[in-house]
Parts: structure tokens; C-alpha cells; sequence
DNA sequence: CAACTCACTTAGCAGAGTTCTA
DNA sequence: TAGAACTCTGCTAAGTGAGTTG
């Protein structure tokens, strides 16, 4: 996977932004106050960010690296330049980023209005408890409606299916109502005291995988051509292996050979003895009836089906949910990883080594002291019991591939997961306004003599410049090969003095986190390009480039620039505030949805090339583009027609003077005519979109970098309703947001 | 200060679930 | 109404960074 994944990245570095020109002061649009109908309850961490703060706009060096603004829409633009080709065929006009100054400041002078602190909703338990009975309800109700809305229109039952339409959405209005009482609207409460991250805390403990079921009689394994029967714990190893026999990985050596030692672990001494080459091994019969299995899976009646759904639901009801400080929270991952053969991503140096079975016995519980104590399963006691409420996890357990702790947590929309992405994106609008200082400070610092301090502003060049994650040092052989800002070495970066029209260009290529190729070339500016050439002086492949600098050296300094600031927060930083910018730029208030929504989705691009997001060109991509294209074509051949046919009912018109019959003929070929043109429109802009989109995933830098106080500011103010930019499971993560943020937020 | 531990965030992918289309 | 297309969710690996220890 990860290779192939790699070769892809090659592909795809080729379209990346190499030419990075500076928008504009981008910082100047700067009114940055929040405007949150409840920022009465500031964070702690948060302070009052922006007091005079000096922005020294224009006599500052930043010109040149002020980029982070310039260099994602730079990345759009390329991106449309790309693709003009196919734009123009499709006579789709687009957008362009102008490379003029965005308007001037925009001050927002929303005052933290002091918030209707609204009571806290006590949360009903039996109401929740219940929650899926009456969800599905809902859902059916929803199906019907549609189905009946049709109905409708040729049956007399109009009358009746009108009621139920009415009774259907009041009921759907008041499941909603329902929903948004019973939420926990901990953004309005008063935080804990430092440290503390609950004060009850009751859970039922996490959820075991099945037992092994050993293998039926009429499957066999076979060595060296002889059928063997496996003791039931090098039966489930070998079974394992047998599963993921389809993928290309187990035809690694690595891969191979790892798993070959691990199994053998497993097997008693006799089968030790005899087996002792995995190439002699066949797992044909096993892989089989895995097969046999999926398949039947996939055809399972609707009501099997629903039978396993159904108790799976059990499942999360009793064992997905918690009860912390009064509330019901969900559990993010309340089962226990069950065993397998370990696939690290990239060229990971474990890959196929066995991931054991965890039991009670390896297990930490951390729950409140008051709390009923979660029931280990029969015959089993857990490793410890804690009440530690320093802490978020409910349980823990070490996982024996790399002795990593593994936990149980809490939901992306919990409390204690909603307040820190709260905090988090606080810390990053805290340094929008001390950034100007920052990047003079290590634009200083890039003349220091001092090596150290020399190159640790030049990794901070990089870090705000291109969004590099920090760069952890990191035990060789225990993991892939991958690097970050400060653990780049030699041979991940090149110099050139000129390349491609631009003078001191860095050429980056090396393999970031979970082995995604960074492939970028980076014009600089003159120190930085001389500094790296002092860096490189007397080194070779595998040295350190930075070799002076760790990042608890980098994140020192900054946190002493700036409390709470550290490398990662200018990931954060330069991720929202790309976003707002480009909002900002690519969106008309005149704009229809669709085209509206193409904008964010462009703005969300941006972002995610600056982060480098990638992914897989979906399997199904051409075959899809390909048929989306025929759509377009075979419409545009109709709005021809509607055309053709519309002029000639004018004619018509014209003629035979005024038949009302005929003016209404006329009026309804243009309706036609507008219909076709409106829906061909629609499926030009989502081929964009779509083409646009082929290896850049959107997603993480949704979830995990964009302040979405924005993306809910940009909707109320386009009149676009928040579901179009946020599903379900991202409308509960940011509640807090969409709950407290008005239009004229800022970033 | 280096090595290690711990807690928590960020990441892409597979497969399930849902919606669209012929 | 099946099957294709698309979207979402769960899973778990892989980062970051603070704190501890020797």
C-alpha cells in the first residue's frame, strides 16, 4: 500500500505549487476580536489576545516570507491553470484568484455580547438511553414523506398525505428540539480548576473482541503438501496470514519473514520442528473459506442483517457511552483492538509482526472513585484499577508491536475532546496577532552567528512557511522512515540556485508522516537559501540538515515567544487563516449555492495542499469522471434542442400574432430552457470540483485544522445552511461553534 | 540533557451505509 | 430495484509535546 501510495505521490508532486508569490498583507485584515455570542466565558489559555499588538506592517522583511497566505492560493490558482484545459472545453467560466490586496480590514466590532448564559440543560438519561428507537422512526418517517410527496401528485389522497407530511415534519422539528436540549452545552460553563478534567467519571469498561473459533473440520492447512492440524493458537495466527493473503504486502520479505518468526512463537514445539519454511505453507483452504465468508456476509438477507445491526447497537448502548459529570458521552473507540498481524504504514520495518490478544489482565481502568467499578469478564481481573481524573481515558493497555499505550476515550463531540479543539484553535488566533513579531524575530535570527539559533530559525522558516510538522527524532528500526522539519536530512532537500525562472529554490522530497511523499519546490529568500548552504557545508547523505536543533529546543523558544505556542500551532494558524483568506476572496454574496459551495470546497483545497493531504485517487475515479462528462454531454444536447425548440415556438408566436396558447407554449419552452441550463451548470461545477479533488483529501484539515467558527461565520453570512459544509457527525464535533458563532467572526 | 513515558492529536484507508441512476 | 457511485464511520497507526528520571 504505502509504496504504491508513494508512487502516486510522485504523480501527483509534479502539479504541486512550485512557484510561491506573496498575496498580500494579509494580516491586515485583521479585526480579530471574536465575536461569540458567549466569549464571556473566555478560555483561560486565551487571555485577551489583542491588545497592542505591533504589526510593523510594511518596514518588516516579511515581504518575502509571508507566505503562508500567498503560497495555498497560489496552489488554487495552479490548480485552475491545470485544469483550464478541460475548463475551457467545457466553456465552464471560473474564478480567478487576483493577486490584488484582499479589501481592506475588516473590523469586526462584534463585542463578546455577554452571553445569555443559558441554564445548563440537565441531561434526561432515559430520554437518551432511548435515542435510537426514535431516530429510526424518524428516518422512515423521512422516506415516506418523499415517496408520498410524490404520490401525491397523481393520487386524490392528497388530503391525508398532507396531514401526515405536517405530522412528519412537526415531529421532525421536535426531535430536533429534543436533540438540542438534551446536548450538554458545556461551552456556557464555567472550567475547571487546572488540571481537572472531570469529577465523576462511570463507564462499563471496554468491549471485547469474540473468542477464536477454531477452524471447521473440513478446512485444512497444509505443509510441504501434507495436511496438518494447528494447535488452536498457531491455527488463529495462520489464519491471520490466510486473510490478507489478497494483499500485496504479504508478499513482502519483510512482511513475511516477521510474521514467519511471530507464528512460530505460537506453535508448540512440534510444529516448531516441522514447520520451517513459510514458502512451503498452504493456506489455500483457509483463505477460501475467509472468502466464503465476506461473501456470505455481503448476502445476507435485509432481515440478517438487520439482526447484526441491531445487535451491535446492544453493544454500543451498553458499552458506547459514559457518564461524566452528569452527562451521557460517547465513547470514540470503546472496543479493544483485536488481535491480527500488524501492518505499519509505509516501509515499516514490524509490518507483519503478531499483535496479541489483550486480556483483563493487561488492561488499566481510570474511572471515577465514586463511580460503580467496571465488571471485568468472568474470570478475568483487570491489570489495575485508578481514579485518576488528571486524565481523559477511561482505559489503557500496552500494545506489544512497539510497547505503545493504547486508550479508550471519548468522542469527538464530548466535552472534554470539544473544549480542547476550543482551546487549541484560541492558541492559534493568539498567534495571528504576535506573528508579525515572530517572523522578525527569526528573520533576525537567520544573520546570528550562533549555530544553533541560526538554524532554528531557519526550521521555523520552513514550519510557517510550508506548514512542516516538527519533526520528533525518532528510534531507528522502530518504525518507517520518516521525517519532519527538524529531523530533515541531507538528502531530503536541494539546492538550486536557479531553477524554473526562480532564483534560490529549495527542492524538498522526502516521506512525512504515515510515509506521504512531500515533494515541493520552494523559492526563498536569499539568508535562508545561504544559511542552508552553510548547513550542508562538509555533510553527506544522513546527516542531519539541522543537526544542532530538536524540536524541545524549537518548542522552548516559542513557548517563550508566546505561552502555549509550539510548532504545531502554526500548522493551525496558517491552515484557518488560509481558509478565511480564501473564503474571502473566491466567495460572492450573488453566487448560487452550487457555485458557493465550489468556493469552499476550494478554500478547503487550498488548505489541504498546504497541510499536504493526500489520498488515493479513488478506484473508481476515471470511470466515474468519465461518466459524470457523458451526463454533461448528453445535456447539453437537450438544452440545444430546448433551444432550437423555443426559438421556433417564438416564431410561431411572432406569426400568428397574439394566441395566448401560443405565448404560453413560449413561456414554457424558456422555463425549459432555464432548467437545462441551470442543471448543466450544476454538474459542470461538481465535475470541477470533483477533477480538482482526485488526490487531495479534504477531511483532516476539516477536522483538524480549520477553526470552524469560520466555516460557520462564512455560512450565515452566504446564507449557506451549515449542512452543506458539515455533516452530521462534524455538526456534533463543533456544536460549540455553530452554537456561539455570529457572521462577523473573525479568525 | 538524553532517554524514556505518557497523553493526546492527527492521519489515511477499508468497508459499511446511503443515495443516485438506469 | 439492483447495482453503481458516493459518503461516512470506525479503526488504528503515527505524529506532537509535556513531563519524568537518572
Amino acid at each position: 500500500m504505502g509504496g504504491e501510495k508513494n508512487a502516486k505521490g510522485d504523480e501527483k508532486a509534479k502539479h504541486k505549487p512550485t512557484k510561491l508569490k506573496r498575496l498580500s498583507d494579509h494580516e491586515s485584515a485583521a479585526g480579530d476580536k471574536a465575536s461569540t455570542k458567549n466569549s464571556a466565558k473566555s478560555l483561560k489559555s486565551t487571555e485577551k489576545t489583542h491588545n497592542g499588538r505591533s504589526q510593523m506592517k510594511g518596514k518588516t522583511p516579511k515581504k518575502d516570507s509571508v507566505k503562508t497566505a500567498s503560497s495555498p492560493s497560489e496552489a488554487v490558482k495552479q490548480e485552475q491553470e491545470d485544469d483550464d484545459f478541460t475548463t475551457k472545453q467545457r466553456g465552464l467560466k471560473r474564478k480567478r484568484i487576483k493577486d490584488e490586496p484582499m479589501e481592506g480590514p475588516s473590523h469586526s466590532t462584534a463585542t463578546p455580547s455577554s452571553s445569555s448564559k443559558r441554564k445548563r440543560n440537565q441531561h434526561r438519561q432515559e430520554e437518551e438511553c432511548d435515542e435510537e428507537a426514535p431516530k429510526k422512526s424518524k428516518k422512515k418517517t423521512e422516506k415516506t414523506v418523499k415517496k408520498e410527496e410524490g404520490e401525491h401528485l397523481i393520487s386524490k389522497k392528497a388530503k391525508k398525505t398532507k396531514t401526515e407530511i405536517e405530522e412528519a415534519k412537526q415531529l421532525k422539528i421536535k426531535k430536533k428540539e429534543e436533540e438540542e436540549q438534551s446536548r450538554w452545552r458545556w461551552w456556557e460553563e464555567e472550567k475547571y480548576e487546572d488540571g481537572v478534567k472531570w469529577k465523576f467519571l462511570e463507564h462499563k469498561g471496554p468491549y471485547f473482541p469474540p473468542e477464536y473459533q477454531p477452524l471447521p473440520d473440513n478446512v485444512h492447512f497444509y505443509y510441504d503438501g501434507k495436511k496438518v492440524k494447528l494447535s488452536l493458537a498457531a491455527e488463529e495466527v495462520a489464519l491471520f496470514f490466510a486473510q490478507m493473503l489478497d494483499h500485496e504486502y504479504t508478499t513482502k520479505t519483510v512482511f513475511r519473514e516477521n510474521f514467519f518468526t511471530d507464528w512460530r512463537q505460537e506453535m508448540t514445539d512440534e510444529e516448531r520442528k516441522l514447520i520451517q519454511d513459510l514458502d512451503k505453507c498452504d493456506f489455500g483452504e483457509l483463505s477460501a473459506m475467509h472468502k466464503a465468508k465476506v461473501e456470505a456476509r455481503k448476502n445476507m438477507t435485509k432481515e440478517e442483517k438487520l439482526a447484526v445491526k441491531e445487535a451491535n447497537q446492544l453493544i454500543v448502548d451498553e458499552y458506547g457511552f459514559c457518564l461524566l459529570d452528569q452527562h451521557k458521552e460517547r465513547i470514540g473507540n470503546f472496543k479493544i483492538e483485536p488481535p491480527g498481524l500488524f501492518r505499519g504504514r509505509g516501509e515499516h520495518p514490524k509490518q507483519g509482526m503478531l499483535k496479541k490478544r489483550i486480556q483483563p489482565e493487561d488492561v488499566i481502568i481510570n474511572c471515577g472513585k465514586e463511580s460503580c467499578i467496571p465488571v471485568p469478564p468472568a474470570g478475568h481481573r483487570w491489570k489495575k484499577v485508578q481514579h485518576d481524573n488528571s486524565v481523559t481515558w477511561l482505559a489503557s493497555w500496552t500494545e506489544n508491536i512497539q510497547g505503545l499505550i493504547k486508550y479508550i476515550m471519548l468522542n469527538a463531540n464530548s466535552k472534554l475532546k470539544g473544549e480542547k479543539d476550543w482551546e487549541k484553535f484560541e492558541v492559534a488566533r493568539k498567534l495571528k496577532s504576535r506573528v508579525d513579531d515572530i517572523r522578525n524575530q527569526y528573520n533576525k535570527d537567520l544573520k546570528s552567528k550562533e549555530m544553533v539559533v541560526r538554524q532554528r530559525a531557519v526550521a521555523l522558516y520552513f514550519i510557517d512557511k510550508l506548514a512542516l510538522r516538527a519533526g520528533n527524532e525518532k528510534e531507528e528500526g522502530e518504525s518507517a522512515d520518516t521525517v519532519g522539519c527538524c529531523s530533515l536530512r541531507v538528502e531530503h532537500i536541494t539546492l538550486h540556485e536557479k531553477l524554473e525562472g526562480n532564483e534560490c529554490v529549495v527542492e524538498f522530497d522526502f516521506l512525512g508522516k504515515d510515509s506521504i511523499r512531500y515533494y515541493n519546490k520552494v523559492p526563498v529568500i536569499r539568508r535562508v537559501f545561504k544559511s542552508l548552504t552553510l548547513f550542508l557545508e562538509s555533510k553527506k547523505a544522513g546527516d542531519d540538515l539541522f543537526d544542532r536543533l530538536t524540536t524541545s529546543i524549537l518548542n522552548k523558544h516559542l513557548s517563550a515567544l508566546m505561552p502555549g505556542l509550539t510548532a504545531k500551532v502554526f500548522r493551525t494558524y496558517n491552515a484557518s487563516i488560509t481558509l478565511q483568506q480564501q473564503l474571502k476572496v473566491l466567495t460572492n454574496k450573488s453566487d448560487n449555492l452550487a457555485e458557493k459551495i465550489l468556493s469552499y470546497n476550494r478554500a478547503n483545497r487550498a488548505v489541504a495542499i498546504l497541510c499536504n493531504h493526500q489520498r488515493a485517487p479513488p478506484k473508481t475515479f476515471d470511470q466515474s469522471m468519465a461518466n459524470l462528462q457523458a451526463k454533461i454531454e448528453s445535456r447539453k444536447e437537450q438544452l440545444s434542442l430546448a433551444k432550437s425548440e423555443l426559438k421556433e415556438a417564438k416564431k410561431e408566436a411572432k406569426t400568428k400574432g397574439s394566441d395566448p396558447k401560443l405565448q404560453q407554449l413560449v413561456e414554457r419552452k424558456k422555463a425549459a430552457v432555464q432548467r437545462c441550463e441551470e442543471q448543466l451548470l450544476k454538474m459542470e461545477v461538481q465535475a470541477t470540483d470533483r477533477e480538482e479533488n482526485k488526490q487531495i483529501a479534504l477531511g483532516t484539515s476539516k477536522l483538524n485544522y480549520l477553526d470552524p467558527r469560520i466555516s460557520v461565520a462564512w455560512c450565515k453570512k452566504m446564507e449557506v445552511p451549515v449542512d452543506k459544509i458539515y455533516n452530521k457527525t462534524q455538526r456534533d464535533k463543533f456544536a460549540w461553534a455553530i452554537d456561539m458563532t455570529e457572521e462577523d467572526f473573525e479568525f
